[in-house]
DNA sequence: GCCACAGCATGAAACGTTTCACAATAGTGG
DNA sequence: CCACTATTGTGAAACGTTTCATGCTGTGGC
């Protein structure tokens, strides 16, 4: 708290005046060297520090965007994040990452907040997609919001997603055309969009070749899935809405002595590095998580930029089906002793 | 970008001075209830936005603390910003997540930002422990400092961490009562002191009671603990710097046709959901995660509080070892038919 | 010797708050 | 009716920048 030095008393050390000063910091080459590194001398003699409130005040707006996940514990958007991160550093913007924690009132104190600091942008996957006032509010008063992973019809703003119905149907074919016949679907609450889908996807693909049953769950957690394992009856093979359920529901179905994938085949949705990870390797959907980020930054930099006409875009991305062995043919072990 | 509406224009409208609109924001208990009312409804008339800048600039200061995070994509730090972030909404304040990718040129424009920004304080987990400069001139310039998982001799800052030596004996102890005589520790790289911390431990236990051998990885993520896994000869334990890690190591050696835990046992350390929720579920240090978080957080808050003169503190927190099926006895399993 | 002009530097206004000393009004007790 | 206090409201200063119109110098062309 002890920093007291602005720009004046740089401009006092070096013996020039304020608007000096800020020129060197801006514009140097609109000062004579001599003088530019007199400034620059006292700036670090001083351990100046610029105060952005006061640069922000001045220019009306911050130099951030926001990136708003719904659990910073999913791994899905930890990659985005990622994603988001690296296109927003080929830009010099720095993303800060809040998290709603799927709580509405969260995320609105979030957004108030963002608003309040002027936020050139926010990246959103909002908790309910239902029309929500606070969202719109945003919107409406001018700041640039780009959903994420929510296909939106509306044209009121742009958006990123992938095509969820496509990804239930790549998981459905995939089973049946391994012959299953029972097909339980896990996941919930079927409120989220992508869970909708997911599952319509797999109805669609199914289309009488199979049985399929649901086992509804309150959220996408792991614990979810553990407990969802117990209700799995008379199936041979599970998909999951989600990668973290699946995981879950591996672990429940081991739990109780059935072996995946000989017993039972699994697969995911997101492709999370730990899908991949898992010690019986999950087949899953997966979704350009980095992409994802990527390009809803881009995006929302873009409409920054066209400052004032811009054209609402939505962008969806196609999922890609990764088989494993969780859903493929079991392959042969040979256990052996470690060591040679 | 319209949010053009400022304090003055709700003045107006309601007919007051700036100066009452101000204090009906701050101090509404100044304020006639009729006036108050007034104002109140010019505000959302108006769809009033406060500006943060301006607040900020004139208070000197902004409200929100920041959590620099060496990975979002590893479980363990996005425990920790969970704890962090339950700890700070309980005080009204807001945590800002930054990643610094354990990249030190990342951290470095992180804190430079931040600094600028003048944020309250900073909890952060540094890339490199060597004197670090830039965060050195950041303590020294008043900026409250908590380091998280980072144990700290210095005098100059509070820190929060867990006692990875004890963590280290821990594994160790386990995997000697179990019987095994030939150990491995994966993990790299050496620079880090959590990584030489565990190690030691490890040592310190084992004391001839085995034999311990090391495989180096560049960093503690799942590939390289699947890359290890390749070199992973001669032992009949592994212990694990890190979950992530010895997932990779997991998979690594179910790869190679190995059994865990009946041809080889694994530990792991950070007891992330992950190490559970594995197929074998893995034996893992348990660190208190979300505790640490939450720690970090009160001892910061704390250190803003006592504004003038305050006392650093070091809290260490006590691992625990989870023992799971990876290094358990392998438990009987009864395949059978899923359905009844 | 004068003018025009480039190159630098300056000073003040503006951004939107908060704060604080003070003014205005009304109520109270003597 | 006065002196006081309590209760509300006011206006201006200050926070640290950026920006822009303006001022100052010295140089080269005529």
């Amino acid at each position: 708290m002890s920093n007291t030095t602005g720009i004046k008393e740089v401009a006092r050390r070096a013996g020039v005046s304020i608007g000096t000063v800020s020129n060197v910091l801006n514009r140097p080459e609109l000062v004579a060297s001599s003088t530019r590194q007199r400034v620059l001398d006292a700036i670090t003699e001083l351990g100046y520090v610029r105060n952005d409130s006061a640069r922000q005040l001045r220019a009306g707006h911050s130099r951030q965007i926001a990136l708003v996940v719904l659990d910073v514990t999913n791994p899905f958007f930890t990659d985005v994040v990622r994603g988001a991160e690296a296109a927003a550093e080929e830009h010099g913007v720095m993303v800060v990452v809040c998290n709603s924690g799927e709580d509405a009132g969260r995320e609105q104190r979030h957004l108030d907040l963002l608003e309040e600091q002027r936020v050139r942008g926010v990246l959103i996957t909002p908790v309910d997609e239902s029309p929500n006032s606070r969202l719109e509010l945003l919107i409406q008063r001018g700041t640039p919001v780009v959903l994420v992973d929510r296909g939106s019809g509306r044209h009121s703003r742009c958006s990123v997603a992938v095509d969820d119905l496509l990804g239930g149907r790549l998981a459905g074919e995939h089973l049946v055309e391994q012959g299953h016949e029972r097909i339980t679907f896990v996941g919930g609450p079927a409120t989220v969009t992508q869970v909708r889908d997911r599952h319509a996807g797999i109805v669609e693909a199914v289309q009488g070749r199979a049985e399929l049953s649901v086992v509804s769950t309150a959220n996408l957690t792991v614990a979810a899935g553990r407990a969802a394992a117990a209700e799995i009856d008379d199936a041979t093979a599970v998909f999951c809405a989600n990668d973290l359920v699946a995981l879950g529901v591996l672990q429940g179905l081991t739990q109780r002595g059935i072996r995946v994938p000989q017993d039972v085949a699994i697969v995911g949705y997101d492709d999370i590095e730990f899908a991949a990870a898992a010690a019986v390797p999950l087949s899953s959907v997966r979704q350009p998580r980095e992409q994802l980020g990527r390009t809803a930054t881009a995006l929302l930099l873009e409409e920054i930029e066209d400052d004032g006409r811009h054209e609402h875009r939505h962008v969806v991305f196609q999922p890609e089906l990764i088989v494993r062995e969780s859903s493929g043919r079991p392959r042969t072990r040979r256990p052996r002793r470690i060591g040679r």
